[in-house]
RNA sequence: GCCUUGGUAGCUCAGUCGGUAGAGCAGAGGACUGAAAAUCCUCGUGUCGGUGGUUCGAUUCCGCCCCAAGGCA
């Protein structure tokens, strides 16, 4: 019954070495995990700030429903890529990583450990592997993306999803053996990438089959009984109800979020939407609420589940202070010699 | 008390002119390289309310019992 992740869950603690110079720390893990508040204490231990790895948090105002640090947690430790975009502004992944990796520099550079906090693994891979989107290119080809998009968009919706594969299957047979017909979105990419760059998506396969990291890095992976997960899940969905889930979102509501906007689609957002369109009761959007929240959160166990880089960590254990004690004793790195 | 209609997968129900059954939802597993809190794929054995009878064989027909809803007293 219990995930894969489970099977890697042979944390021992001898395997947790000392954090060098130059490491990049990150905690992954499903969403109501503990991932911010253990994120907190270990930059506050080992001199380290804050990246988050969260698609939906990079929103300003959308702060109860995506569990954004409070000022009061942070504790002073700065976190970065947070509210660097409105509400209604596009971002991807490419835009992510590009950013991402800058932090990282300037991190390092200033003797900073980085710590990557977040549940969006594409995000996360993003950054810390050598995934390639092409970035680089200049304003006008960005531009000219978008309208190549917009205009598979309009075939698909005339011709269907096959016959987009089958416009696939012609130009890069790899990719479209990969990826599934009615899975629209890869489609439409993986399209509109040939019809920019004239070559194949899938032409690194290298690098799509064993992603290799850029940095050294430390992957903590924060591990949930599954029953228990789900139970702090639907808990946290009524504390946020309570914190004005309702209020933020009809504040947004009322400067222009819709649905069919990226944060538009985040999970509390989207369903508080529709209740303010009278699609459903308010009973009705908290029930999807807490039910998208537990889907979403097995999704990113499956994500993280097979990363084999991921050290595990039983989130139970994070209340106990002496195992977060413990734990950053094993991370703090070793002193330098008394010269 | 009598009559009617139901009792089938966690839920809502379909179905078997008698050869032990199937959808939706829920749930589980998986994929993922410019929307990723998005998008997509795969997975359905349950004393067919209980009990007796007819039958080679009953969840399906018949009797009785239990439960629920509605109606009549």
């Amino acid at each position: 019954m219990d995930n894969a992740v489970i099977k890697n869950f042979v944390m021992e603690k001898k395997q947790i070495m000392p954090i060098e110079k130059g490491t990049v720390l990150a905690v992954a893990g499903p969403t109501a995990s503990g991932k911010t508040a253990l994120g907190v204490a270990l930059a506050r231990a080992l001199g380290g700030e804050i990246i988050s790895a969260d698609s939906m948090q990079i929103y300003r105002g959308m702060d109860v429903g995506t569990a954004k640090v409070t000022a009061e947690e942070a504790r002073g430790i700065p976190h970065h890529l947070l509210d660097i975009r409105r509400p209604g502004e596009n971002f991807s992944a490419a835009d992510y990583q590009l950013l991402a990796r800058e932090e990282i520099r300037r991190l390092l550079e200033a003797g900073k450990l980085p710590i990557f906090v977040g549940g969006t693994g594409l995000y996360l891979y993003a950054a810390l592997y050598n995934y390639d989107f092409s970035q680089g290119e200049n304003r006008e080809e960005s531009h000219k993306s978008r309208l190549i998009r917009a205009e598979l968009e309009k075939e698909a919706d005339s011709r269907g999803s096959r016959w987009l594969w089958e416009e696939l299957k012609k130009v890069d047979a790899a990719s479209a053996e990969k990826i599934h017909e009615n899975d629209r979105k890869r489609l439409i990419r993986a399209l509109e990438y040939h019809r920019l760059y004239g070559r194949p998506i899938s032409r690194n396969r290298e690098a799509l089959t064993a992603p290799k990291l850029l940095y050294p890095t430390r992957f903590l992976g924060l591990f949930t009984q599954r029953q228990l997960l789900y139970r702090r899940i639907d808990r946290r969905v009524d504390q946020m109800l309570e914190q004005g889930l309702e209020a933020e979102v009809k504040a947004l509501k009322n400067q222009g979020l819709t649905l069919n906007s990226q944060a538009g689609q985040a999970i509390g957002y989207k369903q508080m939407l529709e209740y303010f369109q009278g699609n459903t009761s308010y009973e009705e959007a908290v029930r999807r609420i807490k039910q998208e929240s537990r889907r979403y959160a097995k999704r990113q166990l499956t994500w993280f589940g097979r990363n084999p880089d991921i050290l595990w960590l039983d989130s139970q254990k994070l209340g106990d202070q002496a195992f977060v004690e413990g734990l950053i004793r094993d991370l703090r790195p070793a002193n330098p010699p008394l010269s």
